[in-house]
DNA sequence: GTGTTGTAAGGGAACGTTCCCTTACAACAC
DNA sequence: GTGTTGTAAGGGAACGTTCCCTTACAACAC
């Protein structure tokens, strides 16, 4: 029963990107990692050079599939882009149960990796700008007076959402996030 | 020149909130805290038992002292609840200057501490949980028809604009904080 | 037989923590 | 005032463990 390297890589990439998520980062050895999926050390670092790749290549992978469901929630909502806001917040609601969550994984790495050099930080920092881009275009499209405040406020709100479901669980704060969220929008007034 | 324990306390909690903070908290090593307070590793475990002491310390320390700014920012607006509640906006747009902030400490926390017995974690939702309580109490005072779904919005607002300042700035999505504060709030009618 | 995938065993450094010992100084004895 | 005793504060080295990473070599694929 031998795998590929591919098939290894992606071994290793899931076993470290659990451990990561549930454990913190550094909290978690790299041998560790490799006895949980199995493999001896040397295994794991013909996948990834070194402990920071495989975290960049976790964060990077976290981003990917955070940005395709949002992306596909937009699509789903139609073209309307007030559906499309809505809809990403609705499939944020979905995210922060807390069997699957204590936290938004780009934000704790930011915590543990303060170096901006480091990819990890950067793929992080990544993914919360596309966040905010995509507030932007979607605000952009409503035809607001104001649209990039609009997206700074629907980020803010994103990013909220996220840390109050951290701390506070979310049946707390979050639960109240919708509303936010369609007050704001109604608040704005179109361009004429 | 001898010191006391208490002040031996208190610079190496000093030196450790330092590092904690712009480092992260297990990235900076026992050693590295005594040698940069300039004593021996020995001293720090007479004042902390073990580093989650130290650790906990801190965050206890960083929470008394945000609660004490934001109080003292409600008490100088005045009686009127809708003041205080855009003073403590006010505050906190003060605390998120680059050069003072990389993100909220015990958010930070949380994410490098997952285990929810440990004192240090359980502070850091405490923090939070107090913010939430004071919203609750100002939301109540303002005589609104929800006061308990505006606290909620209020905490969202509050941890996003310290999320969006880790990741994208103080300029950046913070700067139309206290807009949408002001937007929910008007949102909010009276309860008759 | 050459390249790839795998294992087992380790290397050196750093981790949190403890060890044994010394220093500084206050309190008391004479 | 000088000598002695007790105690709190400190130093430096070392503890066992874990960290990230490497080496030596066997097994299988083509």
């Amino acid at each position: 029963m031998r795998r590929t390297a591919a098939e290894t890589r992606e071994l290793v990439l899931d076993v470290a990107s659990r451990l990561f998520y549930w454990q913190g980062i550094r909290a978690t050895g790299v041998d560790k990692i490799a006895a949980e999926a199995g493999v001896s050390p040397n295994v794991l670092y013909r996948a990834f050079a070194t402990k920071d790749d495989l975290v960049a290549a976790y964060v990077a992978r976290s981003r990917e599939q955070s940005q395709a469901r949002f992306d596909t929630a937009i699509a789903a909502a139609g073209p309307d882009p007030r559906a499309g806001i809505l809809a990403m917040f609705d499939a944020l609601a979905e995210d922060i149960r807390p069997e699957v969550f204590r936290g938004c994984a780009c934000m704790m790495t930011l915590a543990e990796f303060p170096d901006e050099a480091l990819p990890a930080h950067q793929g992080a920092v990544g993914a919360k700008t596309w966040v905010r881009e995509r507030f932007g275009e979607l605000a952009g499209q409503l035809g607001v007076a104001e649209p990039e405040v609009l997206a700074d406020q629907l980020s803010i709100i994103w990013e909220g959402t996220n840390s109050t479901a951290q701390a506070m669980g979310a049946d707390g704060p979050p639960a109240s996030a919708r509303a936010l969220v369609t007050a704001i929008l109604d608040h704005h007034k179109p361009s004429r």
